[in-house]
DNA sequence: TATAAATAGGACAAAAATGTCCTTTATTAA
DNA sequence: TTAATAAAGGACATTTTTGTCCTATTTATA
């Protein structure tokens, strides 16, 4: 709805690899796929994306698998990840699907869906990878189910 | 993003529509997909979905068309548009693609994403097409561009 | 009553999103 | 140095969404 498949297997791969790397532990695709109950195959490719954008970070060999750093669960908020996975439509695009969104031009529901759109936005740049992690942690919330 | 292409080409067609039954003014589906800048086939289909669930309601035949009863201007709201073409998956699903949304079993994002969709539910429950259609009638908005 | 104009609807086509498979590359450890 | 393990990435397959085309039905009017 609000986001694409691929967005939503990005999210909570990171969030999964967010909580593991918390205790150390470097994490596979194949994990990660069976942990969040996504097609593994697909997961790959998104996580592939996650590296280039420095989102994760993955190490190829035994013992390889993807990790994310302290210091990224931090920096790292919602918005790099869709931004990464699904671009920036989320906040450009017009709401009733002209070309862009634009004020001086306005689709009828613009004033309206500019206001919901703020307030997305402002949650997404607002929430870290180790915000939603410690939740997991603490077992108040589900990856998959 | 938000809504589906079919959904937007409604939302725009409805509003059109609105508009010109303000005038008295019957429309077909050419002008239509002339007007809002919509593939014409594609938004015949969108029309047939709208007027099975009594959003607007056609006529057959030389002089027919569609229009939209002063009465349903008001009576009908966004909300009903969207879950006519979309469903109610925008209220009913996760953010994060677990299989519905369910706050006994929250994902990492259900708090933050339950407060964003209920101000958009509440923007769509309370949006009437006239309060859209008169923005255009004064020419403040644009459906196409 | 015949014709033409308009929507209804079924079947099909194209494009985009989602998902799979297989080969290559890097790296660890025996 | 070889074998095994894991990610990277290209090619392909499936499914869903978007879009088209053609025929049937309804109806106004000449
Ligand atoms: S122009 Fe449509 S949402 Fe801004
Ligand atoms: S469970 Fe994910 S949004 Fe409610």
């Amino acid at each position: 709805m609000m986001f694409s498949k691929a967005c939503e297997y990005g999210i909570r791969a990171a969030v999964y690899i967010a909580l593991q790397s918390l205790d150390g532990r470097r994490v596979s695709v194949s994990e990660i796929a069976e942990e969040i109950d996504s097609p593994i195959a697909f997961t790959a490719k998104i996580l592939q994306q996650l590296n280039r954008n420095n989102i994760v970070h993955s190490v190829k060999g035994p013992t390889g698998g993807f990790e994310i750093d302290r210091e990224n669960m931090d920096t790292v908020k919602l918005s790099m990840i869709v931004k990464a996975i699904d671009g920036d439509k989320i906040y450009t695009g017009c709401g009733l699907g002209l070309k862009e969104c634009n004020a001086q031009k306005p689709c009828p529901l613009h004033d309206k869906f500019v206001d919901i759109r703020s307030n997305l936005r402002t949650m997404l740049i607002s929430t870290s990878l180790f915000e939603l992690a410690t939740g997991l942690e603490v077992g108040l919330t589900y990856l998959k189910r």
